[in-house]
RNA sequence: GGGGUCGUAGUUCAGAUUGGUUAGAACGCCUGCCUGUCACGCAGGAGGUCGCGAGUUCAACUCUCGUCGGCCCCGCCA
């Protein structure tokens, strides 16, 4: 819709965004998804143009004109012509809309749900709408280009509920059996890969009945994909070409590749988290060798006493430091210390200080000084609030920052049941070297684990796989899962299963991320709430009896 | 399951500390005027169970307790 256009006769289709209606001669902006147009109605010859409302969708047929210079609107992409309207037809008539819709709308969220097809119809979540789909086009080019072939697998499966809480679906025809909505297509894929098809890839939909966040939903989707004969390295590379592929043709920005890899250990000590944010620096610091001498009875004993040093710190109050000094003693540490550096030292560990340890901690004129003590916690305690720091001082750069994190240990354990659970998943293959600790410390045997994290988000995970079943039985023990729930992967491992190993990028938060947005839910078109409610479906809701009859469920 | 926060015209918010006359504004809506607007303008108007329920009080949008709902966080998310 442009000057060139200037002249012909055309029909415009849309929804009515604006209407300027200046007596002898109306403006109504016209809007579809691709642009908005200017029309200008005559309302002698058409007086319909006097009933119009906001949001009504029409056909308006008329010649194009450029517009004189002095009436051009560069704002507008269409700015330069208007359409002439000879003829108007309402197509569908709208009630007045329960809030404006317009792209910097000021309804509360809960309102733009319930009348989530209104809210598409704004800029901003259509753009993220097509935004997504640009996305999810650019991965199924680059790995049908990779040889990887596109198969769906089962939503309808069998529960697993060792990981997250199932979504469980009754059967009608076998009383008391229930399906499961898929929390992944993990199993299948590994059978896909036992059948022969070496690459294989889906997007993926992932129920999973756990609280959502703004990052996480009940049913999210993933492009899930896996591959025969590989080691992490293959994987990798192909997961990074991808990403600068996806770059390049959504923004046409080039990424940097390979990413910079740490290990767990690594982001846990100098992050606190095993998804850190790079767009800043701020690493947690161990200052337990500078302070253990010091007897100051607080540090005393401590298994870790580490420390941020915060660049023109001074815009942390008194009061902030009170709460987090709460928070750190409620998770057991020592609580939270301080020394701010200004002409002289202040602060509670001010007279800890001499001029030695700040020239050995870089602590310049008006930065601040945060240590806490006690056991590992001190560490997402820290990174916690490494994170908050770095958005209250906005230290953010632009841009994305990808890491890989490696190196994950298999298994955590559960302190309160004493027992082993996945640190990942279960279906993981553990590093050769430490194979010999499965039966005597678990805790030391590390997987073949990798996650993807970028600006503070996991954006990845993956591994390669067992395909020994001795190996996948081991684990299972380890960790108190029941192996007959997977019985038909553990009897395909036995049919020359080749290695294997894949990854699955979640593309919900994919589209977060590189779209600049906060919530997962401005990238789904019909999102759940963080009670796992649809507002607009009005989900979860009651059924019929006799639909409860068909499947033999009794409720209280 | 726990913590924080918010809930007042259709919508987004103010008012609430210090309980008291008619609960305001903007956008939207309705009516009128207006032929070059583009956040059009101008004049007028309608629109409120102050989330819900109890309590305190002569009197509650305001105080107390409870409850419901949204969002954020912890738990949880192999």
């Amino acid at each position: 819709m442009q000057k060139d256009k200037a002249g012909q006769e055309i029909e415009a289709f849309g929804w009515i965004d604006r209407i300027r209606n200046l007596g002898g001669l109306v403006f109504v902006d016209l809007r579809d998804r691709t642009a908005t147009l200017q029309i200008v109605i005559d309302p002698k010859d058409i007086p319909a143009a006097k009933e119009l409302g906001l949001q009504d969708c029409i056909l308006a047929l008329g010649k194009v004109r450029e517009r004189p210079g002095a009436q051009k609107n560069p704002k507008m992409t269409t700015g330069n012509v208007e359409l002439e309207v000879s003829k108007i037809e309402v197509l569908g008539k709208s009630k007045v809309p329960p809030f404006v819709v317009e792209s910097d709308v000021k309804a509360n969220e809960d309102l733009r749900l319930r009348y989530r097809y209104l809210d598409l119809r704004r800029e901003p979540m259509q753009q993220a709408i097509i935004f997504r789909h640009q996305i999810i086009t650019a991965m199924r080019e680059y790995l049908n280009k990779n040889d990887f072939i596109e198969i769906e697998t089962p939503i309808l499966t069998r529960s697993m509920p060792e990981g997250a809480r199932d979504y469980l679906v009754p059967s009608r025809l076998y009383k008391g059996k229930f399906y499961a909505l898929a929390q992944s297509p993990q199993m299948y894929k590994q059978l896909l890969m036992v059948a022969g098809f070496e690459r294989y890839y889906q997007i993926a939909r992932c129920m999973r009945d756990e609280d959502p966040r703004h990052d996480r939903q009940p049913e999210h989707t993933q492009i899930d994909m896996e591959m025969s004969f590989v080691d992490e390295e293959d994987v990798v590379t192909i997961a990074e070409g991808m990403f600068a592929h996806i770059l390049k043709t959504v923004s046409n920005q080039e990424l940097n590749t390979p990413f910079l890899r740490l290990t767990y250990k690594q982001v846990i000590e100098r992050y606190g988290t095993d998804k850190p944010d790079l767009r800043f620096e701020m690493e947690i610091i161990d200052v337990k060798e500078i302070f253990k001498e010091k007897n100051f009875p607080p540090f005393k004993d401590k298994q870790e006493i580490r420390g941020l040093v915060i660049k023109d710190g001074g815009a942390i109050s008194r009061k902030e430091f009170d709460t987090l000094n709460e928070q750190a003693k409620e998770l057991g540490l020592a609580g939270i210390f301080w020394c701010k550096r200004d002409e002289k030292f202040s602060g509670s560990i001010a007279k800890l200080m001499d001029e030695d340890i700040a020239a050995e901690l870089k602590l310049e004129k008006g930065d601040l000084l945060v240590i806490s003590a006690g056991d590992d916690k001190v560490f997402s305690f820290l990174g916690s609030l490494r994170n908050d720091i770095a958005t209250k001082l906005k230290l953010h750069k632009q841009g994305f920052e990808f890491l890989w994190v490696y190196d994950f240990p298999l298994f955590e354990l559960d302190k309160e049941t004493e027992t082993y659970a996945p640190c990942h998943h279960i279906f993981s293959q553990p590093k050769q070297e430490d194979i010999k600790y499965l039966d005597t410390d678990p805790l030391k045997v590390h997987g073949r684990l990798y996650d993807l994290v970028c600006n503070g988000n996991e954006l990845a995970s993956g591994s390669i796989r067992n395909h020994n079943r001795q190996i996948q039985e081991k684990l299972f023990g380890i960790v108190k899962m029941d192996p007959t729930k997977y019985t038909m992967l553990l009897d395909a491992l036995e049919y020359g299963a080749p290695p294997h190993g894949g990854i699955a990028p979640g593309i919900d938060r994919i589209v977060m991320v590189l779209a600049g947005l906060k919530s997962i839910r401005e990238v789904i078109a019909f999102p759940k709430t963080t009670t796992a409610q649809g507002l607009m479906e009005n989900i979860p809701d009651q059924v019929t009896p006799q639909q409860l009859k068909d499947l033999h469920i009794k409720t209280d």
